[in-house]
DNA sequence: GTATTGTCTACCGACAATATCAGTAGGTACTGG
DNA sequence: CCGGTACCTACTGATATAAGTAATAGACAATAT
């Protein structure tokens, strides 16, 4: 076919298309004066620039901060530096809070001893510092002053006291009880001695209480109002204005510190609500429309009459609001039993009763209500959510305890067999054990000798308490403990092993849990600290301090920078494992096998061992037989990570790379794979703010309010109760039974047979039971959620596309999951809205090649179809089971249902999520980068009438290529060729994308033939012949698509293979060949840099106390792994475009008020938003791919890249070889040994360095001098002479790395998909 | 009539071998023949019969069956650029070569059972089969598993050794000969090992004149007395050198099922003391054993010091052991991703 | 500097081998000059 | 008092482990000659 355009004259006229719309603009030169560089892409950047590209990739292009950004042995020095900043820090924070202050401040001096840390040093000292002043340890002003001033003067000469510092001084100062003069005296001095003002001082909001800033505003008058940070400035005013007059002053019950106080009785309180009046607004409302409400809403458990409320002030203020709504009775007494008070209501974990918000909020009637409920729930949320956050291990354990205590009352004579009851004595057993250790820990780690002689053996054990020791003391006792439990109950059966889970796993997990369990304490810790003064309560004061713990908590978790190195997680892990194993014990009962008499007895509960896989050892942590059986029966929602389950308040909104997300718990915005590199980009661009539409798109995703869908779970419940396999469900699995093993003398053959049957049947078997495990975490989450607004923070992968930070249950997982999901907020129908929904369940039911009006018709032809499934699921056909995704088609079923039940169903509140997916989303951005129109066509950026098919086009040719060579008399091809479906095809055409080999894909056409063909052998060999047929078919169909794909390739490899100048001889070390160590760095549309974070593995083992364990080390500096990054490059760049519009069109959406959610390449809103929707995303595709990405790409990389070198291979005979021959003897006798390619590279390396001198003497040697490389920048056309062949006669040169040419682009036009129906559908 | 037997110099222009070493030298054949004296169990020629795995340049095969004329002598091979030569070589003359893998447990049925091309008289486990030897050169370090199940058929008494305690006569790695010949307390000790103690006596009759040899105990080198061999009489030789086994079956009467589990678990804690070591046989089990074992001497043995008659006793204890774990759910089923 | 041998084998979310020993680096105590 | 040396410890890197190698074929990298 012809292609009248190519590449360059498509820039022209993109160029031109942009000189017409972005009036005045100056900068435009023809395209053929475009050269490399940066320069270039602002021209390109056009108007998609202002995402953030532009901005970003000149940041991220600024060397000196990644550590590969620089010649390899100080890369080294620095990652091993980091990573001993990164250990000290860790310790020293675990040592100030567990008030080891010598041991803190013998780290501090390590830490002063590494240079390149002594600018930051600061920070550490106040760190120490401010936990000095807050231990107490400070008794005086003066005392402290003394301190300061050794530390600074003779500690610690190089390091500077700043702000912060200060802040400090004054807290103590403050703090101190001292005269008032004294205090007076000294506070003066610390504010003259401010770096950058007063307010850079007060700016500390972290060291600073309220109370401070209310005594230096007041008592002191030493500072002004607008000299208080913004976040607490309000706080403050208010307690002046208001002053002691206030008569409001209740003290706030703290719900971490809640046993201080006794609740007030319940008489006084109700008084106390009685006091607190609706809104006037409601008021007016009220009385007329209780009846309006449909259905009674029933309450989630009936009982608890008996408790009485004991909420604070705060919470009867949300009950008395919601009361004050249009509620019917049965509402009414609900919320006024219902017990508001967070801490005791974090979720219905238990069968305690709750109120199902969500039906409250749909019966209400008008918008006003509705706000105003919603702003009494949110504020309520807040609570819960930080209850939630910090306390849900501590419930965990009172369920156990109750347990207990409930058998023992009624006597139970079975109170062995139940789970809890054994887990409350392993508890108790434990913490002793624990409390012990923590003692010996603390008698190390201050130092004390021993009282007594010790054995080796305790020498050694002190000697690794060293390790851990600090760490072991952070978190309160009783919550190791359960954590501990919880996580090895939690990760039974996992990792492959058959009754229990991988040692290494599990110590890290407990270590992990119990790092976060840390964090979200010492959030809550010293916000209690900050806020502890602040004790008027009225509502609006409430909602300033909201505001302002909110503001604080970003502070701090900003400001946070350590996490544990995994090797001490795996240690304290395996402290605490330890332990267990050693308390927990289940009673037994077995035959002996002499005697054959029933016996009794007791053995620890886990066990330690080691299992072998092909000949590599695994440790093994087996848990015993007698409690698999009762795990699982068990509902386990416990043991999922309080910290990261669904949010009952808006994320807090992602502003900084490490800030967003859950309240108490750090999360990244990336998930780097143990890529500092990454991360070094990352918080370049992110500190110059160049990501910002990042962030709003996440924000987006993570604003999109949720609810159970009540009617499906019912249905869910009860099959999932009835025990039996259901749809995708297996059902509940007695045991393991295997195979009996075949005599010994049998032939090996039988053996292995035996051996592979029985592996086939346990993993069958803890497959099902994985997935039954994994479905019963989504069901309990689900159940804890019913009836309840959340949210799901989202973070990205490494490529940028976004997923939800919380597991198990979220809209990613699978059809199960989404069937549960719906937005909270509901939404019209109207007459779009009703047909989009049409479409929706005919798209499930896998009806979605058809054109629009088709899909509805098929919707209604089942509308009967559709009343049966909605109204009783489980009864009749099932017709809804028959569907692709049937979980969502029943959710889809209910509402149709219901919308029809209405006069007019145009009038139904939908809350059901409409998918929008893209066909084959990752051609369609391989055909707008490629322009060329058949593949265009097939993927729908073109417009049609219908939608097109890609897998049976696919399939069409592979048969119309068959038919040829059929009639060839080609054998193979005769057999095949009218066994063609789209099946056969779907998943290589669709992996093809990956980049999916030869080899693999015939193995996945041969799993789809072997559905054909029963001789195997002839099924693989036909797989093999067919395979080439269908990679042609979708070469040829998509042949622009696999140019790009190709170049992206050959990009990836010979960024992967090329080197930097300034590489050292140390990489050099095998031979001529030097470890590559540039992996390829990118930046999307959105201005986020991706970094391949594929490098070779470098694993060491760690010493535990239960085994060694296999762990990676992220500080270490390897080479990078070439083949993965080439693999990895194309789908991966796709991905980062997809992630892009995705964003774009989240942002976008969130703009216009639309709910907006996504999985990667499927976007969902409400019906009757779907066009809305729909427009959006198009336009942002357009605007991501009217500048031509490519050539954009070409051009960062060739400024990244810049002055990289490649070897190559040519022609010994050649005019060059001769050349560089000589140049490189010369060399030799300059060097007086024979040359390496290092000292060629050394060479090349001083002249690009006087070539970039500012003096133009060193600019004119630079010209002037001759290097292997520079001879070769002479050559014009040197990919001529390379040779492809290694030999005798090629010679091995360098020269500079050099990107092959952009494959021609096809005239396919983008902007034409604007009017492309089933671009997405 | 006698078969030709190709020089090393002939030999030495093949190009492929597979990873596999072969001695190459006529005279330390003879001499190492003459050490094994194989005439004192295999007296009636008339029904001797022997199976060559992995005969490769075949120029040992040759010089056997020159010498002691067995009644029937049958090569497997199945490596393409072997075989090529074998055939055309052996095409006319008492040799018989069998195109099969001696890899596939198949290829011993079809020989014996299916094709009879190959039948071998079954006899009683009180004596080493004195009507069926056989030889194998096993020597690619790549396929010691091989080498290893062979070892265990011996225990298993199935495949060849299911015709009685069949002689076998192995090359293999010297470094794995190391591993099999390893005696208590040495640092080589492992589970191969104490295979080899429980169901054969292995003598080491020669090797390859490298490093390794140090890395035998003595009392092997002492005991055996092995036949060194010149680097240059074994192409390829580089550092890792080639020894030659001999393989005598015993009778044992071991429960295998336990057996397999105790020593497999224990060597992986092989310098641990047993008292610490044996914790992981399962839940509660050391104290269990701490209970029934009373001598402490034993107790602070670590696992590679044990003989294999403490094994055995081990094993008796942890078969009466009534919370025995499940033996057979002795492994890990690696994760398997197959969605579509 | 080449010939053979070894290692992969579709992206992401994701989740990992371990015991032991030899050798070496580094620190300490002791001793002799 | 100093340097040197013997001795000890901690750390690192290498090696063995089990024992069918699931299917397949070709590129590419690593290693040995």
């Amino acid at each position: 076919m012809l292609r009248p355009f190519t590449r360059s004259t498509c820039r022209v006229a993109a160029i031109q298309r942009r000189f017409i719309s972005s009036k005045g603009s100056k900068l435009l030169k023809p395209a053929t004066e475009l050269h490399t560089s940066l320069a270039s892409n602002q021209a390109l950047a056009g108007v998609n620039g202002g995402l953030g590209f532009l901005k970003s990739s000149q940041v991220s292009m600024s060397p000196g901060f990644d550590p590969y950004d620089m010649s390899h042995a100080s890369a080294v020095k620095s990652m091993t530096q980091s990573r001993d900043v990164m250990q000290l820090w860790s310790l020293l924070e675990a040592c100030l809070y567990s008030k080891y202050m010598n041991r803190a401040f013998a780290i501090l001096q390590s830490l002063y001893m590494v240079s390149s840390h002594r600018p930051y040093f600061i920070d550490d000292y106040n760190m120490y510092l401010a936990s000095y002043v807050q231990n107490g340890f400070a008794h005086s002003i003066a005392d402290l002053d003394r301190k300061l001033s050794t530390d600074l003067q003779e500690k610690f000469p190089a390091c500077e006291y700043d702000d912060k510092t200060l802040a400090i001084m004054i807290h103590n100062a403050l703090r101190s009880g001292e005269s008032s003069d004294t205090v007076g005296n000294s506070i003066h001095t610390y504010l003259r001695m401010n770096m950058k003002g007063v307010k850079s001082i007060m700016s500390h909001v972290d060291i600073l209480t309220v109370s401070d800033y209310k005594a230096l505003l007041e008592e002191f008058d030493v500072i002004k109002v607008y000299e208080v940070p913004e976040t607490v400035r309000s706080l403050v005013e208010k307690e002046v204005t208001q002053g002691a007059t206030d008569t409001e002053l209740v003290v706030e019950s703290d719900h971490s510190i809640s046993t201080e106080q006794e609740p007030t009785s319940a008489s006084t309180e109700s008084q106390l609500a009685e006091s607190i009046k609706p809104r006037s607004a409601l008021e007016s409302t009220n009385s007329e429309s209780w009846l309006s409400l449909d259905e009674t809403v029933k309450p989630l458990e009936k009982d608890a009459a008996k408790l009485t409320a004991v909420d604070t002030l705060g919470m009867r203020v949300v009950r008395h609001t919601l009361l004050g709504l249009n509620l019917n009775e049965q509402q009414r007494q609900n919320i006024a039993q219902f017990h508001f008070k967070a801490d005791e209501n974090l979720l219905n974990l238990d069968q305690k009763k709750s109120i199902d918000f969500f039906e409250v909020y749909r019966s209400l009637k008008s918008d006003a209500e509705r706000s105003e409920f919603e702003k009494s729930l949110d504020q309520f949320n807040q609570e819960r959510q930080r209850a939630l956050e910090s306390r849900a291990t501590d419930a965990a354990k009172e369920r156990w305890k109750h347990d207990f205590e409930e058998a023992r009352a009624r006597g139970d004579i079975s109170i062995e067999k139940r789970l809890n009851v054994k887990l409350w004595k392993w508890y108790n057993a434990m913490l002793p054990l624990l409390k012990e250790e923590v003692k010996f820990c603390s008698e190390v780690m201050s130092g004390k000798p021993p009282s007594r002689r010790l054995s080796s053996g305790e020498i050694k054990q002190n000697k690794t308490r060293q390790d851990y020791g600090a760490y072991l003391s952070l978190v309160d006792p009783e919550k190791m403990c359960v954590i501990t439990i919880l996580e090895l109950l939690k990760l039974n059966s996992t990792g492959g092993v058959i009754e229990g889970m991988r040692t290494a796993r599990a110590v890290i997990a407990v270590g992990k849990a119990i790092e976060m369990e840390f964090r979200s304490e010492q959030l809550l810790k010293s916000e209690l600290q900050i806020f502890k003064d602040v004790n008027r309560k009225s509502h609006e004061f409430k909602k300033y301090v909201q505001r302002a713990k909110n503001s604080f908590r970003s502070i701090k978790i900003e400001e946070s920078k350590v996490v544990w190195p995994q090797a001490a997680r795996a240690k304290i892990g395996s402290i605490m494992i330890s332990m267990l194993i050693h308390v927990a014990k289940v009673d037994l009962e077995g035959i002996d096998p002499v005697t054959k008499q029933k016996v009794h007895g007791e053995a620890p509960a886990f066990s330690h061992g080691y299992q072998y896989h092909n000949g590599s050892k695994l440790g093994v942590l087996k848990i015993h037989r007698s409690l698999i059986h009762q795990l699982n029966g068990e509902r386990l929602v416990a043991s999922v990570q309080p910290q990261l389950l669904p949010m009952l308040v808006k994320p807090r909104p992602w502003k900084s790379w490490n800030s967003g997300g859950y309240y108490y718990t750090q999360s990244s915005l990336i998930r780097s794979k143990d890529s500092p590199e990454q991360m070094a980009y990352l918080k370049a661009v992110s500190n110059a703010g160049a990501i910002d539409t990042v962030y709003q798109g996440l924000n987006v995703l993570g604003e999109t309010a949720w609810t159970v869908n009540r009617r499906v779970f019912d249905v869910m419940s009860e099959v999932w109760n009835s025990g039996k396999d259901f749809l995708e469900i297996p059902g509940i699995q007695e045991k393991l039974d295997l195979l009996p093993a075949p005599p010994r003398e049998s032939d090996p053959s039988v053996h292995r047979e035996w051996k592979l049957k029985n592996k086939e049947i346990a993993n069958k078997f803890s497959s099902n039971r994985s997935v039954r495990c994994d479905s019963n975490y989504k069901l309990e989450i689900a159940r804890a959620f019913l009836g309840e607004k959340f949210y799901f923070p989202h973070n990205l992968d490494f490529r940028g596309r976004a997923y939800p930070l919380s597991p198990h249950f979220n809209h990613l997982g699978n059809d199960m999951s989404r069937g549960l999901l719906i937005f909270w907020k509901g939404k019209r129908l109207g007459p779009r809205g009703l047909k989009w929904l049409k479409v929706h369940l005919s798209n499930l039911f896998g009806f979605d090649k058809a054109p629009l009006a088709d899909r509805i018709a098929y919707a209604e032809a089942h509308l009967k179809d559709v009343k049966r499934s909605a109204e009783d699921p489980l009864a009749g056909d099932g017709w809804w089971m028959k569907a692709d995704k049937p979980w969502q088609a029943l959710a889809t079923c209910i509402e149709i249902n219901e919308a029809y039940k209405l006069p007019n169903p145009e009038d139904f509140i939908s809350h059901q999520p409409v998918h929008q997916d893209g066909t084959c989303n990752g051609l369609q951005h391989y055909a707008a980068l490629g322009g060329d129109i058949e593949g265009a066509t097939q993927v729908n950026l073109v417009p049609n009438d219908r939608p097109q098919d890609v897998y049976a086009h696919v399939a069409k040719l592979v048969q119309a290529r068959l038919e040829a060579a059929a009639a060839k008399g080609d054998e193979q091809a005769e057999t095949l060729k009218d066994k063609i479906t789209r099946k056969v095809v779907k998943q290589t055409v669709m992996t093809n994308v990956y980049g999916v080999t030869y080899v693999g894909a015939t193995f996945q056409i041969e799993k789809q033939l072997s559905h054909i063909f029963d001789d195997r052998t002839y099924s693989l060999e036909l797989s093999k012949y067919l395979t080439k047929h269908v990679f042609a078919a979708v070469r040829e169909l998509f042949h622009g698509a696999h140019l790009i794909q190709d170049w992206l390739g050959e990009c990836a490899k010979r960024i992967s293979k090329s080197i930097r100048l300034d590489v050292d001889e140390k990489s050099f070390k095998n031979g001529n060949k030097p470890d590559f160590m540039s992996s390829v760095i990118w930046t999307t549309p959105l201005g986020l840099p991706i970094v391949q974070p594929y490098r070779e593995a470098s694993k060491k083992q760690v010493t535990t106390n239960l085994q060694t364990v296999f762990i990676s080390d992220p500080f270490s500096v390897n080479p990078v792994n070439a083949r993965r990054q080439k693999a990895g490059f194309p789908p991966n760049f796709i991905h980062s475009l997809d992630a892009s519009h995705m964003l774009l069109s989240a942002a976008a959406c969130g703009e216009e008020g639309l709910d907006f959610a996504s999985v990667h390449d499927s976007y969902w809103t409400h019906a009757c938003d779907v066009d809305q929707m729909n427009s959006c995303l198009r336009e942002q595709f357009i605007k991501l791919h009217e500048v031509d990405l490519i050539e954009r790409l070409k051009n960062e990389f060739d400024e990244r890249y810049k002055n990289y070198v490649q070897i190559a291979k040519i022609d010994k005979q050649s005019e060059l070889a001769k050349k560089i021959i000589a140049i490189r003897s010369n060399l030799s006798v300059k060097l007086g040994k024979p040359a390496t390619l290092a000292d060629e590279i050394y060479m090349e390396k001083r002249r690009t360095q006087l070539l970039e001198s500012e003096d133009p003497e060193e600019q004119e040697i630079g010209r002037n001098m001759e290097t292997t490389v520079s001879v070769t920048e002479l050559i014009d056309n040197l990919e001529e002479l390379e040779v492809k062949k290694t030999g005798t006669t090629t010679l091995m040169i360098l020269v500079p790395m050099r990107l092959p040419q952009i494959p021609p682009k096809g005239n396919f036009d983008v902007q034409d998909l604007r009017n492309s129906k089933y671009f997405f559908s | 009539m006698s078969l030709p037997v190709r020089s090393l110099k002939e030999l030495s222009k093949i190009k492929h071998w597979y990873g596999f070493k072969y001695l190459l030298n006529p005279e330390v054949h003879q001499a190492i023949f003459d050490k094994l004296r194989l005439e004192d169990t295999y007296r009636d020629t008339t029904k001797f019969k022997v199976l060559d795995l992995y005969p490769g340049p075949s120029q040992q095969s040759a010089i056997f069956y020159n010498r002691f004329k067995p009644q029937q002598y049958v090569l497997m091979e199945s490596r393409a650029d072997f075989l090529t030569q074998l055939k055309k070589e052996y095409s006319n003359s008492p040799i018989d070569v069998i195109e099969k893998d001696p890899y596939d447990w198949s290829s011993y049925v079809d020989l014996i059972d299916q094709s009879k091309k190959l039948q071998v008289e079954k006899q009683s486990l009180d004596h080493i089969n004195d009507s069926f030897l056989t030889i194998g050169n096993l020597t690619n370090p790549a396929h010691e598993g091989l080498l290893m199940q062979w070892y265990s058929c011996i225990g298993n008494r199935n495949w060849l050794q299911r015709f009685g305690r069949v002689k076998m006569l192995l090359w293999v790695p010297t470094s794995s000969a190391v591993k099999l010949l390893a005696r208590p307390g040495s640092i080589s000790r492992s589970k191969c090992s104490v295979v080899r103690e429980a169901f054969t006596e292995t003598n080491l009759v020669a090797l390859s004149d490298t490093e390794e040899v140090k890395l035998f105990d003595d009392s092997v080198i002492t005991a055996n007395n092995p036949i060194i061999i010149s680097d240059t009489d074994i192409w390829q030789i580089r550092d890792k050198g080639i020894s030659l086994l001999e393989i005598n079956p015993t009778a044992h009467h071991i429960d295998l099922d336990n057996w397999e589990y105790v020593t497999k678990h224990l060597l992986i804690l092989k310098g641990t003391p047993l008292i610490d070591a044996l914790e992981s046989l399962g839940h509660g089990a050391k104290d269990y054993f701490k209970d029934k074992i009373t001598n402490q001497d034993l107790l602070n043995k670590s696992p590679n010091k044990l003989t294999n008659e403490e094994f055995i006793y081990l094993t008796d204890l942890f078969a009466k052991w009534p919370f025995k774990p499940d033996i057979f759910m002795d492994f890990v089923d690696i994760y398997q991703d197959d969605s579509f």
